[in-house]
DNA sequence: ATATACATCTCGAGA
DNA sequence: TCTCGAGGTGTATAT
């Protein structure tokens, strides 16, 4: 990884056009071919103010460095950096392998209820998961207690665009006579209440489930022993 | 902007929990109080492998430092960073003033549009930029020939959730009498063929738009003149 | 402060 | 290679 602070001017040309005027900013140069051009604040967060994704074809011309052109390998992207004044230039050898351990994401909600159907709704049988559309697999495919058919669609976060993806499966679905009575569940962590008020208006229900609360609960085979 | 590249692991409990063992990153931390730790390509590229936007309590422990705690100020977000060792630590003062110039942005592109709506269908006469539904404006409503209305919705991409949201604005626009033969056109620089299908489906017409030939081409009152 | 929509979204999985 | 969907999305804007 290269580390640049330097006083530079950058014009990006690309999906859109952009420019932003002399000034001094950190240039990152991965190893990867990555580079991202960091204000200090200001405009930008975390967000790089410029940046461009691998595989690109970087040309540093100078030392110390006057101008670099960044291309990407395919496409016609380039990100043009002139330089006025370079400040410090670092090279450090930085971790490439380790990756980052996650939980808590969609996935992890998704096994948790597969385990656990009876969390999104009262009876709930689970028949299978990332039951398969004709326009994608519905998360959780399950019967109620008198049989009829729910489909449930998993979220972190219940949006009205959640609804409409549920809405879009129902569709389909209920074409199919077999399964002509199905029902739509949202379960998320957090519902959004535009998103509650779309999904009452397409008949769609809403369950908010806690991972927490999840995880700390047995299986429903096991309360039975239990109890 | 305080640059420190260190043999850390990061540990981040908020949305989500997640956990990043003992390897060489950089550590950025910005003058508005966000946080950033990179790692040299591998599973991240342009992304941070964890950071934490502002604002922040930032909690820099020993001197070379050996642990870092970030906290969000509102919320319950924690990062926790444990330094093994310290390669490099530096600080510069980066740009905070001077803002990133745009152009080709949906903003453009509406524009554009709007002083040429032919561009979106043949013969389309401007009514208005933005008209309003009770779900949100319509980028612009037009007429054509015939005086039939026609609602436009402009994307720089046009996606599935491009057709669902102006299906959803024409749902809104034909409860009106007056607008009840209304017709949608989804006008985006690309359009996918995902989109294309679902549109077909929904009876929204296609049109991809070129910036340049926007840019290059006359308004159409001009055309007549030249003509 | 909250809600909504854009983004050079990025990134990974799957066909 | 392309397409689709998730993301600790981030970020700005309007309410």
């Amino acid at each position: 990884m290269r580390l640049i602070m330097a006083r530079c001017e950058v014009a990006y040309t690309g999906r859109l056009s952009t420019f932003l005027p002399m000034g001094v900013r950190l240039l990152m140069i991965k190893a990867d071919g990555s580079v991202q051009i960091h204000s200090d604040g200001g405009g930008s967060k975390v967000k790089p103010q410029n940046w461009m994704t691998p595989p690109t074809v970087i040309d540093i011309e100078g030392d110390p460095p006057h101008r670099i052109e960044v291309r990407k390998r395919k496409g016609s992207e380039r990100l043009e950096i002139t330089i006025d004044e370079v400040l410090a230039d670092v090279s450090h050898d930085a971790d490439v392998e380790s990756a980052l351990e996650k939980d808590g994401v969609e996935r992890d909600l998704q096994e948790l209820l597969a385990a656990r159907p009876a969390q999104c709704g009262e009876g709930f049988r689970l028949v299978r998961r990332e039951w398969p559309t004709d326009i994608g697999p519905v998360d959780l495919m399950c019967r109620e207690p008198g049989d009829g058919w729910v489909a449930v669609e998993i979220k972190r976060l219940g949006t009205i665009e959640a609804v409409e993806q549920l809405a879009r499966y129902l569709e389909r679905i209920r074409l199919d006579p077999a399964t002509a009575d199905c029902r739509g569940v949202l379960a998320a962590q957090v519902i959004k209440p535009q998103a509650r008020v779309l999904a009452q208006s397409r008949g769609i229900a809403c369950v908010e489930v806690s991972l927490e609360e999840l995880r700390g609960s047995r299986e429903p085979d096991l309360q039975l022993f239990s109890a």
